[in-house]
Formats: C-alpha cells, structure tokens, sequence
DNA sequence: GTTTTTGTCCCGCGTTTGCGGGACTTCGAC
DNA sequence: GTCGAAGTCCCGCAAACGCGGGACAAAAAC
C-alpha cells in the first residue's frame, strides 16, 4: 500500500490528479495537501507518505525550500517535483536539494500518473528533454580538463603554498629554502600563467584546478 | 532509418544483440566493431551512426577514451555506454565525457534493445539504480551552501574585483571610488572573512564560492 | 529619535611584493 | 660533451599592500 501525497495550490489539478492516481493503480492512496506547511502539520501519528508530488510554486515556503525538510522528516519518501517551467536553475536546486524526479505540469494528468507508478517501483521520472539536462549540466560542471602550463614539480609546490594564503617568509619556511628561491619560482610561476600579480595566480591557479 | 553501432569486443554478444535490434525496430541497420580504433576507421563516405552502444571495457582504445572521439567525428550521434561493472568512477567519467545513457550488459538482450530505441527517440536509458546513482552524485558534487559572512554588496563587489586580480587603484577606478575607500571596504572583507591577505581573501571567496 | 550599518573619504607607517639584475649546481638531452 | 632546464641562492629598489588611526553622511534598524 502506497500513500502518496500531492502538495499543490491549484485544487482541480490535485483532485484530478489525485483520481486518476487511485484509479490507475490498485493499492494507492492518496492526500492532497495545498502548501508545505500543511503537509508538514500533520500528526506524527499519521501514515508516512512514500511519495510526495510536489509543486514548487507555492504560497509561503516554495516546494524546493520543503524539500530538505520533508527528507528530513520521512526520509524514505520518494519526492517527485511539479513545475511549469523548465528552467534551468530550478531544476538543478531541485535535484541538489534531493528530489527523485522532475515533470513537467504541462504533461497529461495520466502521464503523469504513470511518472508517479515509475517513482513507487524506485525509477526516476523524468522526462526526455529534462534527462538530457541534467546529463548536460553534470558533464558542464565537471570538466577537469587542466590545461597544461608547464609548470615544474616544485614551482606547483610553491603554486599550492600561495594558494593557501603563505607569504613568502612562510613558503620558504615551509619548503626549507630561503625566501629569495621562493621569489624566483614565483617569477617563474607568474610568466608560464601569464600573469603579474599573486592575485592572477591564485584566481587562475583554482579556476582551471591546477593545484 | 537508423545507423546502430555495436562497438564491443565480444563477438556472440554483438550478434546477439544485433539480431534482436534488427528485429524490434523496423528501419534499424546495425553494424558491429570490436574495438573503437575499427569504428573510426571507417570512411568518411559511410553513412554516419545514429546511435553508439559502446563497451567500455574494450582493448586498446576504452570506450570513456572513444568518447570524445565519436563525439568529434559524429556529434548527432547518442552514445550509450554498455559494462558489465557499475562503479560510480566509470559511471562518472562516461557521463562527463557526454554519454547520452547507461546501461548494465548484465540486462538481457531484449532489455537493452528497448533501451536502444529509447535512446534513438531521443530520450536517456538508464536503469533506475543508475538514474539514483547520477542525481545522488550530482547532488553531492554541488551543495552550493554558501556560508554567509555578511558581506554588503558594496564590499562583494570589490571582492570580486580583487578575484579578477586587479589592483586597489584599478578596483578604485573601476568602481569610481578613491583608493583609500577600496582600501577600506577590503579591511572590512578581510575582518568579515577571518583573513588577512589578499591571498587568503581571493583563496576563501572561490572555495566557497561566494562571488 | 537614537543607534547601527553602509558607503564614502583621508593620512602615515612598516612590511611584503614584483622585478630588474646575477651566480652556482645537477641532471638529462641532443 | 656541451646545452639547457630545473633547482638553489643572493642584492636592491620602487610599487603595492595591510593596518593603525580618524571623519562624515545617509539609510536602515531599534
């Protein structure tokens, strides 16, 4: 027996989705609830939901701001989030606060509906367009692909220290060399980055993680 | 019509899942290659692939390192990786590189060619478990909780100025301030951010991103 | 209606930096 | 067997920096 809980604040959709739901499935329940504070005021007592549909365009606390807190108080749930628009920003607070999926309100009500059967039997419903997305942004996010500035073992030691914020009395005490080596690697480091100043290196240095 | 690659080094396995694609799919026309080296050798004349399943574990040239390669050469082309181990390294780089799927070969044949013909109308195979496993990792990978320091916008602005490495006096002109003003909102900074230099400051501001 | 915060500006001191020089070894490459 | 790159060390100077002070107005918070 599933219970799913639909969090929305348009009343029709959630009754009609809601029928559809009990009527596709033979073990499902559902409630509907019209914000996340509601949702969260149930008793203790109550059956926890295993799968919430969650709108993110609410009144008070917005349905990504609920997120962590409904994985928080029934962390087996399954949080599948509703919205209208397919941005890009949304969806990827949505996925980074937790949720097990992203449709689109646009979608028909029974697709939909078999997005939520996906959720109960552990899939993740998403749709095409916004898979694709989320492999985009994840193949963005992660590119290490550190160009190479030919920098020598030691002068990337020195690169790291200056990163951390050493002066160069600190590195040489660090390194065991004397502050003047120090300098000179710092030159050198500072002409194969093409740049003059600490600052540059540093930005550079963790920009394209050389260290 | 359709141009599926079969590009693993097992040859029944290859067979196998080319009689079953050529099978399901009424305009699907398959072609099979041992290794990556074999597929992009062949002539620029050739019709181009539509759709790769692409074995990671191949000799020579593995499949993560084809990747880029096929991405070059054909980049209307999916590319669904196929392996027999699920780790989430493997995992990770495949999906980085831009591979459009996931799939475990340990799936039976007939699985893996729905899960071609979900990748060819254009959506993202994945098994569940894997779809979890992305948006788990995705989630990790960027808790963008930013600690708030309390900076005004005024000294986040100078903040970054100072990331893109310029000097107090070009931050002054920049921002059509004096100097000494630049001077003191930095101070503030560095109070308001437990550092002392510049280095320091530039060093905290791109780890926590807070710029 | 006073206090706090934010934004703006100024002085001066001592330290640190960036960079112009130069010099000596070691080690692997041509 | 010389040549160059990497690693080590040194001098000195002008510029930039961090920081100690302090000042004043406007806006927000109390």
């Amino acid at each position: 027996m599933s219970t799913v809980w639909i969090i929305d604040d348009h009343a029709a959709f959630r009754k009609t989705l809601a029928r559809i739901l009990e009527g596709a499935a033979l073990s499902v329940e559902t409630r509907q609830f019209a914000s996340c504070e509601d949702a969260l005021n149930v008793s203790e007592e109550e059956t926890a939901p295993t799968l919430l549909l969650l709108d993110i365009q609410l009144r008070g606390m917005s349905g990504l701001e609920g997120i962590p807190l409904f994985k928080m108080r029934w962390p087996g749930a399954s949080i599948v989030v509703l919205t209208v628009f397919e941005d890009d920003d949304k969806l990827f607070n949505a996925i980074c606060a937790g949720a097990n999926g992203y449709l689109l309100k646009t979608q028909a009500a029974n697709e939909i509906s078999a997005a939520a059967q996906t959720a109960l039997s552990g899939g993740v419903p998403m749709t095409p367009r916004i898979a694709h997305r989320v492999l985009e942004m994840f193949a963005r996010l992660a590119p290490k692909k550190k160009t190479d500035y030919g920098l020598s073992p030691r002068e990337i030691e020195v690169l790291e220290c200056v990163v951390e914020g050493l002066l160069k009395k600190q590195i040489a005490e660090r390194l065991q060399l004397s502050a003047h080596t120090v300098d000179a690697y710092l030159r050198r480091v500072y002409e194969k980055l093409h740049v003059n100043s600490r600052s540059s290196a540093i930005s550079k240095a963790l920009k394209e993680n050389l260290i």
